[in-house]
DNA sequence: GCCAACGTTGGC
DNA sequence: GCCAACGTTGGC
């Protein structure tokens, strides 16, 4: 059974249009342990993820993406040239791992964190729960349908 | 730039 | 194992 998910990125840093260009990226930076465990354990191939924009206005969901290759090491932990080196991770013990996504589709309607706010069928994602910080999280099969449907798209526009 | 909410660290 | 201090996230 397929799961859903939603994943922060900021667009300054790595926006839905750079993984439309890139084909597919590893998911690599993620520094929390409950966002880890998901990676590790939960998000299987073939799973379908919400790209959303952080840290823009109006924060958003910009596209449709889907995992391609399931949890393993994220190697940047081990760089001490990386922004994301921690002294911590060893090849025995890599501490972090990371997922890699494809683009799938682009929305073309952005749908903004105000309209998943403001839509009563949304009213039980984790996105819109105060204090949720998680870069990493689970959607519901119903709210990733809506949410869909509120960009423009249904589930048979998905290549 | 502010700050609430939360996670992590480390002394004890 | 507690918890104060600190760091980060991310909307506003």
């Amino acid at each position: 059974m397929d799961k859903y998910w939603l994943m922060k990125s900021e667009p300054h840093v790595y926006p839905f249009e750079q993984l439309v260009a890139d084909g597919s990226t590893h998911w690599d930076g993620v520094r929390n342990y409950q966002a880890r465990n998901m990676m590790r354990d939960d998000m299987k191939k073939g799973d379908l993820v919400l790209f959303y924009h952080s840290n823009f206005k109006p924060p958003h969901i910009a596209g449709i993406a889907r995992v391609s290759r399931e949890g393993y090491a994220d190697h940047t932990a081990q760089d001490p040239s990386s922004n994301y080196f921690d002294p911590k991770a060893t090849p025995e013990n890599p501490r972090w791992m990371m997922v890699d996504i494809e683009a799938v589709a682009e929305l073309p309607t952005i749908v903004s964190l105000e309209e998943v706010r403001n839509n009563p069928a949304c009213e039980n994602m984790l996105l819109i729960r105060k204090g949720q910080r998680l870069s990493v999280q689970p959607v519901e099969e119903s709210d990733f349908d809506t949410v869909l449907a509120m960009g423009g798209l249904s589930r048979s526009d998905l290549p």
